[in-house]
DNA sequence: TCAAAAGTGTTGATACTACACCCATGG
DNA sequence: CCATGGGTGTAGTATCAACACTTTTGA
């Protein structure tokens, strides 16, 4: 108890799922990686290693930062891989977090690194258990993940699925005014299923605290749709 | 990178919230320590140490094993806490786990050790962040909790909540064979509120596969009420 | 035969879905 | 004035919750 410190412990990491939505499909940032043969794989999740008096929160926003440039990014913790034989490397236990932005700003994170490459992600719907999730490039093909990192992206996707019902999280994938289609792409590229227009409308406007701004849309053609954007009192 | 054991990084630790019902109210396993004043409270969840090449689901089994000497119980794992402070001793990050057993298990193995008590836990619904949780003894003296137990206390019988609905997890306080009445029993003291039979008992079968045995309870008064249990191949 | 708890049927309200329709704008 | 996408009304259906009721057993 004491001697906490001295005996040899686990290596200590956090691993990103950035996702953001692109093209009407969910996409992750994913990075190369010179040692791909021993990894089992070529790409992996950016991820970091968490020094001794810093918090795991303040290395998520150091990756953030060293690997795409991008700051104030929303992120939420959602589980812990400690499995032995998980990194070649040694015992590494490693946090996972996923991270949201709008695909125009995680763009711009992604070129300005060349390791660095923004994949569509498939993930199905059997099975309750993570590990059916793959990415791919966009002429289709498939980028082989490291460690176990196939396992946490799926699920990840699946515990954002169910949290777009009851939390707020699925408006970080959109700027601050956004269009009622806009949200429905997003939650139908998360889901991976098409939903019908008003049933969605009218669900995401009464489970979820939205104002509408008065605002319209600029540049597209046709009618403009009204701008709405998340009311931060929660409605009350 | 490549020297990520050589540089200083945090102690990890899993910290368990043993669970149980008992006379229809939430019991968790405290564990008291002598260092209470230092650590802001005299009483905390049991943990230890994972100590590198131990996974962290290995070390929750040898933790429950030498505090309470159980083996087999059910136990996730549900977040992890890093902050810096959170630990007086130094930057600790711990795995917290849920651990649930039958009320009569749980007590032979709190019993056996003198540092263990079973202290009734109360959780507010209002506000969704952790915190408010509180454990009290059998006359109803609180027990001050240490570090950040407090909060994870709370965070932990918050997603209990939710997991009853779409997760068999509520069945884990039960024997293998159980009555509706023992499992609205659960649910009433879980949520701390009470439910109404007819709703409960249609929402449990159709929710969750279970399968009536056809045998009795014995030893009661009054009419016996059905054995169920779990079915394992999902209803399907 | 009575008390207490097990178990079920029925109804009313609510929420959700699907379809059809109207509205606004650019060309 | 037409094509296209934004936005809304309505009706049918499934789900859910409360109440009253019947059944079964021990005393």
């Amino acid at each position: 108890m004491t001697d906490a410190f001295s005996y040899p412990h686990p290596a200590l990491a956090v691993d990103l799922v950035m996702l953001c939505v692109q093209g009407g499909a969910l996409h992750v940032v994913l990075m190369q990686r010179a040692d791909g043969a021993e990894m089992g794989g070529d790409w992996a999740l950016p991820g970091g290693f968490v020094h001794r008096d810093t918090a795991p929160e303040d290395t998520v926003a150091r990756v953030l930062a060293e690997k795409t440039g991008l700051h104030g990014i929303h992120f939420e913790q959602l589980a812990t891989y400690g499995a032995l034989g998980r990194d070649p490397r040694g015992h590494v236990v490693s946090i996972a977090y996923i991270a949201i932005a709008e695909a125009e700003a995680l763009s711009v994170g992604v070129v300005a690194n060349d390791t660095l490459t923004l994949a569509r992600v498939h993930v199905g719907w059997s099975g309750e258990a993570g590990g059916v999730a793959t990415a791919q490039t966009a002429d289709g093909t498939l980028l082989p993940l490291a460690f176990d990192h196939a396992d946490i992206l799926g699920d990840m996707v699946k515990r954002l699925r169910g949290k777009l019902d009851y939390t707020t999280i699925g408006f970080e994938f959109l700027p601050p005014r956004f269009t009622l289609r806009a949200a429905q792409d997003v939650h139908e590229a998360i889901l991976n299923q098409s939903l019908t227009k008003p049933a969605f409308r009218r669900k995401l406007l009464d489970r979820h605290p939205l104002r509408a701004t008065g605002a319209r849309e600029t540049g597209g053609a046709y009618r403009p749709a009204e701008l709405y954007e998340v009311d931060p009192e929660g409605g009350q």
